[in-house]
DNA sequence: TTTTTACTGGACCAATCGGTCCAAAATAGC
DNA sequence: GCTATTTTGGACCGATTGGTCCAGTAAAAA
């Protein structure tokens, strides 16, 4: 999944990941089957991990709002670390395969939908606080803060200026008020 | 630029590039040097015309406003088409090889500032019109359009769901009310 | 200790990668 | 028509691609 990342599918090979789980290729061969198959495996892994450790930070959240501020607060923060540049698998994945790799496409969109999901319990549990005006749809409301968050890593990856994501950021969450 | 905009630069083999030219390797590299020499050609080609074409868009328009809400609108009309699943070039090039390629990160930020510039020069001219809130920071709002106009092309390529879309433009562009 | 299971390195595969070079052919200018 | 310039296809380069196969070895189970 690191390298996966890092490197993406295309500039991954194979010596490139047996190199990293430091195991012979025979032995990658007999337990994966293939690049492709543990491509997808590593994108499942990332949702069991990474994903799956955002949707516990909403979910464990105490206040909806505060959980919501926090995620986009720490994009910023995370600008310009040598980690951060990767960005997100995810998005990473949607941008350079999934035109081509159905598979793949599928797990992403998995992937995406349960990061929505989660914000969605977020943007709930904040308009019932009244943190976060009742009357506005929470399913746009996940949908708009997901793609804003995932326009922001992607500009935080080409551009990692900390004031003018702040910028991004104010305005973005501007529509919760 | 058509095929490094459709494939990506890993993805994208001499013979696609001598193929779609309808000429010969020896050319190629007589004309172009190497493949890594075509492709920040081809950022820059991008820029001279995808991305110049949206400039003079923006700058022509009669509307501030309605050049903006114009722009967003059609990303949601292009979605699920079949060239539009290659999203952005500049954003493609982003997300695969700007961690690795500092001519080609510094070519699209270039592209991604141009952008920004032309999007800003709509919202003063909206802002002078009335057509939006003069007391807002113009770049800041300019910052924020371009980042969500990215993550708005981003999600049509990973789910092109019109109606998901037009839930996320409205909340969007409810920041310039 | 013996047997079974797990793993290894490396030979091997055909295909492709980006890139060079050149003699021959097509095109242009005169 | 003749030269001068482009452009050509293709041979060739070493390296690498994803993938297979297997004899040998190390570790675990009997």
């Amino acid at each position: 999944m690191q390298v996966f990342w890092s490197k993406g599918y295309k500039g991954t090979s194979l010596h490139d990941l047996t190199d990293a789980m430091g195991v012979s290729k025979s032995s990658f061969y007999e337990a994966f089957g293939s690049k492709h198959e543990l491509f997808l495996a590593a994108i499942r892994r990332y949702e069991d991990t990474v994903v799956e450790g955002l949707v516990r930070f909403f979910r464990g959240a105490e206040s909806g709002r505060a959980a919501i501020d926090a995620a986009f607060e720490k994009v910023v923060e995370c600008a310009g670390a040598p980690d951060d540049r990767r960005g997100c698998f995810l998005v990473n994945c949607a941008s350079e395969v999934s035109v081509h790799d159905p598979q793949a496409a599928a797990r992403v969109r998995e992937g995406l939908r349960r990061v929505e999901q989660a914000i969605h319990g977020a943007v709930v549990r904040g308009q019932e606080a009244g943190e976060i005006p009742g009357d506005r749809d929470a399913w746009a409301l996940a949908r708009y803060l997901a793609t804003s968050l995932n326009g922001l890593r992607l500009r935080a990856k080409a551009n990692p200026d900390r004031a003018a994501l702040e910028d991004v950021v104010r305005i973005t969450l501007s529509a919760l008020e």
